[in-house]
RNA sequence: GGCCCUAUCGUCUAGUGGCCUAGGACGUGGCCUUCUCAAGGCCAAAACACGGGUUCGAUUCCCGUUGGGGCUACCA
């Protein structure tokens, strides 16, 4: 995309605090603030926001780091919030010396009353200090600083996604801006550290629209230039709230680890809130490469409603991207599901490239591996019953099918799948072929479920269908 | 309680005043293919929250109602 002469780089941010598992909300703001970035040529930021010490664990900044990888989205510059006290520090003092803040010495109990009072007075919630006007030093082991609001202003700004958000600064009241001096709380470390960075353009979740005016209200008395903002519609549980663990929602890696794969994950995330026109013959796309993405991402066809999130559409893609995927990336994408295959599969490669092709269009995901391969390396084990085909079909008929199959497949030298289908064409069309062919299967697969039996006996070779077919005729003796 | 955001099939969405008999995708149902499953092909059911305006004409613009959501911390 062409950049305007002149124009400043853009830079985009992701900025999660360490205080959970990264999931899908916060991969889906990582994805559009990195498709954003990339496709203008700009810079795309990760900020650890940890400045609260309680809840935050490294544990969790290395989830997110690693959940970032894994989705492809690297980020070109880090930082972590937890080192630049020093830097929030030089900025609280400016502004204390300047009289835009000041110390807040009521304690939480007095605060607390102070809103249960407004509520039942059905006011709006807001601290405006009586220690608002106390300028200069003040003893700082007590008490929070705040913000000086100067109040009846109206604060509005352009989202990019929804237009026009206004709000009367005055129900603000004199808000919180840091624990004490090198404490900072969130709405003022995201207002330095977006300026600091370079920050151009703010994409968020929508949850952050009612801390813009705060945002802006400290630029304003910093004399901080004003970012763009663009505030995406939430992604929501079945219950249409804020998706969360309540939802028994997955984290990032919690998808790697059950067999998803990171392109079906981020066509999936982009697609909940955002859909590209059609192209000039009206079709719709469905699939994206991230080549794609950067090519018709755009802002203004973001969605401003939230989006549920449910898992279908989710498979689907998946499926779809796992098909799509040749034989050596799939085999390699399986590596860390088939580790218990790892020794026969290492055995037999020839073997192995058999099964993944009969297997490929089968997965949703890639931990189903292991029950679709085993047939292939392991003695099945089944009920009787299932060797019948359907309800009428009689012991004597199964066992009579076996027996000519069985005999067949001992007596011909030809073993691939075309021959043996050939070679049972016949009698399994004169005798019915569900009738014939479904024992045949089952005996193979010891599935109610499997590929075709010509398709499973050809790898198993000849001696191991054999061998199956008479463990299968036995059951009836 | 206050403030803000939001509203098209079950779900994700296309749609920016007439092209809408509202399109696509997932899911669902049916049929075809078929030994089962998957895949594939075809078909079907399925939505503009409501009420007022504006207009020759509203899914589309405005207002209100209702619904949904978010925020309202010395969390982010």
């Amino acid at each position: 995309m062409l950049k305007e002469k002149g124009a400043k780089k853009i830079r985009t941010r992701i900025a999660p605090s360490p205080t959970g598992p990264m999931h899908a909300g916060t991969a889906r703001s990582a994805l559009f603030n990195f498709i954003f970035a990339k496709q203008h040529g700009g810079d795309f930021v990760l900020r650890i926001e940890d400045t609260d010490l309680e809840r935050s664990d490294t544990i969790f900044e290395k989830d997110i780091r690693e959940s970032l990888e894994w989705l492809g989205l690297d980020w070109d510059e880090f930082y972590r919030q937890s080192e630049r006290a020093d830097i929030y520090e030089k900025y609280l003092k400016n502004l204390l010396d300047a009289g835009l803040i000041f110390w807040c010495p009521h304690s939480e109990e007095d605060l607390a009353k102070e809103r249960q009072e407004q509520m039942s007075r059905k006011e709006a919630m807001k601290h405006v200090c009586s220690h608002r006007n106390k300028t200069g030093a003040m003893d700082d082991k007590k008490g929070i600083l705040r913000f000086k609001n100067n109040f009846s202003k109206e604060i509005s700004f352009n989202d990019l996604v929804r237009g026009d958000i206004s709000f009367d600064s005055g129900i603000l009241g004199d808000f919180s801006i840091a624990k004490n001096l090198r404490t900072p709380l969130y709405n003022f470390a995201v207002v330095i550290d977006d300026r600091e960075m370079a920050i151009t353009h703010v994409i968020r979740g929508e949850d952050h629209i009612s801390n813009t005016p705060k945002q802006i209200l400290l630029q304003n008395a910093l004399d901080f230039p004003r970012p763009l903002y663009a505030h995406l519609p939430l992604i929501l549980g079945l219950d249409r709230s804020k998706l969360s663990k309540r939802h028994g929602a997955k984290s990032v890696l919690e998808y790697r680890k059950t067999g998803y794969l990171p392109e079906a994950l981020l066509n999936f995330l982009i697609l909940l809130g955002w859909h590209p026109a059609p192209d000039k013959d009206g079709r719709e796309k469905e699939i994206f490469t991230k080549k794609e993405m950067l090519q018709e991402f755009s802002l203004n066809k973001v969605q401003k409603g939230g989006a549920v999130f449910t898992i279908d559409k989710l498979n689907w893609l998946n499926r779809t991207f796992i098909k799509n995927l040749n034989q050596a990336d799939f085999s390699e994408r399986l590596l860390p599901f088939t580790e218990d295959l790892a020794e026969k599969i290492n055995e037999n490669h020839d073997k192995w490239s058999k099964v993944l092709s009969l297997t490929k269009e089968r997965l949703t995901t890639l931990d189903e591996i292991g029950d679709m391969a085993e047939i292939f390396y392991k003695d099945p084990f089944y009920p009787k019953e299932l060797l019948f085909w359907k309800e009428g079909q009689s012991a004597e008929n199964i066992v009579r099918h076996l027996r000519h199959i069985h005999a067949y497949l001992s007596g011909t030298n030809s073993w691939n799948k075309k021959d043996l289908e050939d070679g049972i064409a016949e009698y399994s069309k004169k005798e019915g072929r569900g009738e014939t062919l479904w024992p045949f299967r089952v005996a193979l697969s010891g599935k109610r479920h499997s590929a075709g039996p010509f398709e499973i006996a050809e790898i198993l070779g000849k001696e191991e269908s054999v061998k199956r077919i008479e463990k299968a005729i036995k059951m009836f003796e």
